[in-house]
DNA sequence: GAAGCGTGGCG
DNA sequence: TCGCCAAGCTT
């Protein structure tokens, strides 16, 4: 109610500076504006936009569409993108609710995948649901018009909640976005220029809210994966634990094989280690194996990143034997 | 509450 | 080369 004053002024910036052609803006069907927030999850829009939500939307037109797929048709379009629970939930979420998302941000929050930001995220898109997002760009908002330190979740919800405009929705909460986004960034936020300003706690030293956390050293790892040929074909096998499951890729162990030929080394940065992989080929049907595969075959797998590369190892050394 | 979970871009 | 960060959810 207080807020009237801010809250003008937050539209006001948001008519000028917001980023009104985004391709899930403006619409109330709920499948794109979920596909959307789900796509965006630790992922910036660039990366969304440029690659990965037209090419998946022209795949699986409607949310039905995803429910009547199998779940590695869906992995293979959210191939590149990562965090592949992501997509493993979507196809869960699809079935869950046989391709029609519930009209409420309380049901939304009932489905695989959908926690209570993504919920209200929909909700408020979809159906203009006077609820308020807490995503990381409104987090880093809250925390520094209020002056939190280090809040717990409890009391960032409530003052999200208690900043929200809940005559405008769809407006505050995309404005909240854009301000975090553009404006109220991580690094050298441009105070200056907030339209919250007047009202911020936080203003004269904004990065000191949050606190910045503390981090962890980062495991790194070096393995072998194995390039199996036999008959031809090349032998993969389909991840089952949380790290890239449902993806296939080339067995791995900790120890070279005892005859090999070394195809390269590839590196790769995880969320949470570090991993090098020496690729070796190997001849004969060794045991790990879940399925045989010709490089045309392959190409319709869902892999990961560093199986990509270790794929091209293997390309380039028989195209130029 | 903390850890696990991908990938790409940037300084 | 490296650390940080980007529309979080699950366990």
């Amino acid at each position: 109610m207080h807020y009237q004053p801010l809250h003008d002024a937050l539209f006001s910036w948001y008519q000028t500076h917001g980023r009104h052609d985004l391709p899930w803006r403006n619409t109330r069907d709920p499948y794109p504006i979920y596909l959307s927030e789900i796509m965006l999850q630790q992922t910036q829009v660039a990366t969304v936009l440029e690659r990965f939500y037209f090419p998946f939307l022209e795949r699986f037109p409607t949310l039905k569409s995803v429910a009547e797929a199998p779940e590695e048709a869906v992995l293979k379009a959210w191939q590149g993108l990562g965090y592949y629970t992501r997509a493993r939930n979507l196809h869960a979420c699809a079935k869950a609710c046989d391709g029609t998302l519930p009209g409420s941000a309380a049901e939304l929050e009932q489905l695989p995948g959908i926690g209570k930001s993504t919920a209200r995220a929909v909700a408020a898109f979809a159906y203009h649901e006077p609820v308020a997002i807490l995503d990381a760009n409104v987090k880093r908002i809250i925390h520094r018009f209020f002056a939190l330190a280090s809040p717990t979740p409890k009391t960032l919800w409530e003052k999200t909640d208690a900043l929200l405009d809940a005559a405008r929705p769809y407006d505050y909460n995309q404005a909240m976005m854009d301000l975090g986004a553009t404006v109220c960034t991580p690094k050298a936020p441009e105070c200056a220029v907030c339209p919250l300003a007047s009202g911020c706690r936080g203003k004269t030293d904004p990065t000191a809210y949050p606190e910045p956390k503390k981090k962890k050293a980062v495991p790194h790892h070096a393995r072998y994966a194995l390039v199996q040929l036999h008959k031809g074909k090349i032998g993969l096998m389909l991840r089952k634990e949380k790290l890239l499951g449902g993806l296939w890729g080339f067995v791995q162990q900790d120890t070279a094989p005892e005859v090999h030929e070394l195809l390269g080394t590839a590196r790769h940065a995880y969320s949470h280690f570090k991993l090098t992989l020496s690729a070796c080929l190997v001849e004969g049907d060794l045991p790990g194996c879940d399925g045989w595969f010709s490089l045309e075959e392959i190409a319709a797998l869902p892999l990961s990143k560093i199986d990509e590369t270790i794929l091209a190892m293997v390309k380039h050394r028989f195209e130029t034997v």
